[in-house]
DNA sequence: GATGTTTATGCAACATTGTTGCAATTTTAT
DNA sequence: ATAAAATTGCAACAATGTTGCATAAACATC
């Protein structure tokens, strides 16, 4: 690993007061590395078996509590989680952006330029947070 | 149940060539008696355990097959099912209406009158399908 | 650096969810 | 009423997620 990589990994878990870890460093490594977004068997595929299955939930878990990741809806009962590029926070998160998932590679990833649309509900209902996952043919597989 | 409901139901499942069973018809019974989306545990519930796990999935895959249900994306392992009211077929299922997840009483429901919006993606992506799914806050529980 | 305290990890055991093959039953068509 | 086709239930298995607890690692302090 690169030594930036690995000083930005470490900024990255100071910035959210969580102590650095074998494990912590190697699953970020592995979400900056990847341009998608990343399921549970990923991790323990991508990281060799190196780790515990439990601790994979718990840091995961732990990530999405400090805001660090985000999970993305699916329509089966696998979990995605994808990277906080910005304006995540732990007590403040939202995407703002849409997921595109690829028919044809089955890759995941948020497109950070493609802000979600107004919805505008039916009366009485108050929107908190909206998710768009848009499925379809991505650029590398045209 | 009122005959009239079960004949509605009979129908369904004729004009999909599917035969008439009981398990079929309470799960159909289920969807048109709930206003929101079911997952596999409910049925197991509401069915009071009348039926065997297999059957149901079997069922709800049948189903998804023939257009008569459609997935809602969810962010955990749950698998979501809502009955489609319109436009659906066998070989061109489209949901083009927005899923709402209410935060207070777990409920998630299609929202039929809001239409998806239209996503203009970065260039190089082909769209097939858009999934909305907001959540917040419901008429009945505010 | 060494030391004690706090935190994270790995293991075991368990719970839940989903899948497959096959025999028995039910539905449908004749 | 009967035969063929389809569905169901059971058993066994696979995959996924959770909890408690002892061990190990990281951190703050000296």
């Amino acid at each position: 690993m690169l030594a930036k990589q690995k000083e930005l990994i470490v900024q990255l878990l100071r910035s959210s007061k969580l102590s650095i870890t074998d494990t912590r460093v190697k699953i970020l490594e592995l979400f900056l590395k990847s341009n998608g977004a990343l399921e549970h068997a990923d991790f323990e595929k991508l990281s060799g078996k190196s780790f515990d299955r439990v601790t994979i939930y718990r840091t995961l878990q732990t990530f999405l509590d400090k805001g660090i990741v985000h999970k993305i809806p699916t329509t089966d009962t696998s979990v995605r989680y994808a990277i906080c590029k910005s304006d995540c926070g732990e007590h403040d998160h939202h995407d703002h952006h849409v997921h595109f998932r690829c028919e044809e590679c089955g890759s995941t990833r948020c497109l950070e330029e493609t802000d979600i649309p107004v919805i505008s509900l039916p009366k009485g209902y108050d929107a908190h947070n909206v998710e768009v996952v848009v499925s379809g043919v991505c650029k590398e597989c045209k």
